[in-house]
DNA sequence: AGGTTGACCTGGACGC
DNA sequence: TGCGTCCAGGTCAACC
């Protein structure tokens, strides 16, 4: 599922082969949509557009359009933002479809439709949103939690303390600092923290430079798989013994996210 | 007000 | 084979 990493693939995919070109026209599915602004308001800002440049905030791919305004692409799920000659097969569950001047095509394709689409004026989208979780300083990041009850698995996935964390970010960054999910996130010392926000960082580059972690239905811009997903130590590890200690992954459920956890390294 | 839960969605895995 | 059931989870509304 696409989380930062995921989204900071995609993202840098598409600027360096859409940015500079021009959208011609815009189509968009007559289903149900995943959109948060209607089809008319967006097929008027895209339509004549010049993508600028293709960037990420948070789990949210933005495209920086000319003269003016902002597309945002909210993944959800399953979605998938690809860029495809016109000849080949549209996909099931295909929302959009920009033509570019270029001759190629902008693709959202999102079978479970949880991904969203808006359009907005340059700079107005992102006011409630959490601070880049690459970008905090140590000290903010232990300040996010102070006095928090909620376990400290959930604080990491509340976009509006930090924006891009999600599940298996979590519980990988929550392994490799050695804190149980359900931990309360004002019982967590200052030194664990530092940990964690060490780990988080770690985990979030590597991430990167693997291309991203592909479960579900994961592919970059280009259609190809990351390869993350081979480095996790307890996401979808139920049972299956732990790198370090052997002890079996734990599996619980924490605000109705399955979290993945060593109960013998964790505490 | 802060924290928690359920609804939204579809496809794939699994049991009988 | 086919049907029913469960599970995956980001976000938001509704609830406590």
């Amino acid at each position: 599922m696409p989380e930062l990493p995921e989204v900071e693939t995609i993202a840098r995919g598409l600027d360096k082969s859409v940015a500079g070109d021009v959208i011609e026209s815009v189509w968009i599915g007559s289903k149900p949509q995943p959109l948060k602004s209607s089809a008319k308001e967006i097929a008027r800002v895209l339509e004549g557009a010049r993508i600028n440049r293709v960037k990420r905030v948070g789990k949210h791919i933005v495209v920086d359009l000319a003269p003016s305004g902002e597309w945002i692409v909210h993944l959800g799920m399953t979605g998938q933002m690809l860029v495809a000659t016109p000849e080949s097969d549209l996909a099931k569950h295909t929302h959009l479809v920009a033509k570019l001047s270029s001759g190629r095509e902008l693709r959202f394709i999102d079978p479970r439709r949880f991904g969203r689409l808006s359009v907005h004026k340059p700079e107005s989208a992102f006011a409630a949103q959490g601070g880049e979780p690459l970008e905090v300083s140590e000290e903010e990041f232990i300040k996010l939690f102070k006095g928090r009850k909620t376990p400290i698995k959930s604080a990491l996935l509340n976009q509006k303390l930090l924006s891009g964390v999600g599940n298996i970010y979590a519980d990988e960054s929550l392994f490799r600092a050695g804190v149980r999910p359900r931990r309360r996130a004002s019982t967590v010392t200052s030194e664990q923290l530092r940990k964690l926000y060490k780990a988080m960082r770690v985990v979030l580059e590597e991430a990167i430079k693997a291309g991203g972690s592909s479960v579900s239905d994961y592919v970059d811009a280009d259609g190809e798989e990351g390869f993350f997903q081979l480095q996790h130590r307890v996401y979808m590890r139920t049972g299956e013994p732990c790198f370090t200690c052997k002890t079996p992954i734990k599996r619980v459920v924490i605000a109705g996210r399955s979290s993945h956890y060593c109960p013998h390294c964790q505490k």
